[in-house]
DNA sequence: TAGTTTTGTGGGAGATTGTGGGTAATCTTA
DNA sequence: TAAGATTACCCACAATCTCCCACAAAACTA
């Protein structure tokens, strides 16, 4: 997927109808593979919102199912989490996509809020600023945790 | 990346709209390559700006993505903080880019106000001139770092 | 030294972006 | 089927950003 080079942090706002703005450089990026269409869910280990493009999406997917095995109990409470919290979202003339009144339950984001927008690479999250922050303050990267960074082949 | 050598160190402003002049030696080794886009980002340990060409950005977004385990918490954290403070820029006509609000922030450079830039070979880092002085002055290289440096196959 | 090019810095006008809201089309549900 | 709710599409507009031009100082050339 050569456009993925989401980065960066973001602040919007969510209006009364729940809409977010995507950041226009990531719309840039998205419709020069002609990509409308994202499809967010729950954030797989904290509450926050994920926005995939549909192309990551679909990879994700057949990523999963392939080495899914249904009879495995992890696996398929996975997959129930994975899949149940998913909604496909087109998005509207302005750039905007409506987030689902669930998802924003489960991220603690309200309407007519503020939302951070974080670039992954090739996905977004959407943050409540407040979450966001307890989170960085509840797990900072450690002086350890860079040090087992530079074990690694990384840098 | 043949041809990446940067070294020195210059003096510039920063202007009322937060842009930066990249200096002219480096502007000529970039577009050499038509490298018109860099990657501005937090200093990985201290506070300053890291300037990737977009090249060597690319090259280490790859290297830290190959490895990357998006349902490990730990990966995603690191993955998170590499990213929400990477910006894109690109040169504007006169060889400028301009710094966001949030990287100016974190490390202490002023609109209207100077900054230093110093080459790394294959990417450069701005900092606020009273920042680095302080930087120098706390954190010499020792005796004990040297050894260290032996030890590794660096020179 | 005098002329020419390059470099660093500043600012203005047009284009883009983020946001709000109205209306018509679509979907639900009784 | 009809009424109500929801969604998609359109228009509007202020704030911001991007692109372009300008110019003085410095560096280079002859």
């Amino acid at each position: 997927m050569g456009y993925s080079d989401f980065t960066g942090q973001y602040k919007y706002s969510v209006d009364s109808k729940n809409r977010v703005n995507i950041p226009s450089r990531y719309r840039k990026l998205m419709t020069e593979e002609d990509v409308r269409e994202v499809v967010i869910s729950k954030g797989i280990d904290s509450n926050h919102i994920d926005v995939y493009p549909l192309p990551k999406w679909i990879a994700l997917r057949d990523k999963i199912t392939a080495s899914m095995q249904l009879v495995n109990r992890v696996h398929r409470n996975f997959l129930r989490q994975f899949t149940q919290n998913a909604a496909h979202c087109t998005l509207d003339s302005q750039g905007r996509i409506m987030l689902t009144p669930a998802l924003m339950e489960k991220a603690g984001i309200k309407s007519n809020g503020n939302v951070v927008i974080i670039g992954m690479i090739d996905f977004m999250e959407i943050w409540d600023p407040g979450e966001l922050q307890k989170h960085e303050d509840n797990t900072p990267l450690t002086d350890s945790d860079f040090e087992k960074l530079e074990q690694l082949p990384l840098i």
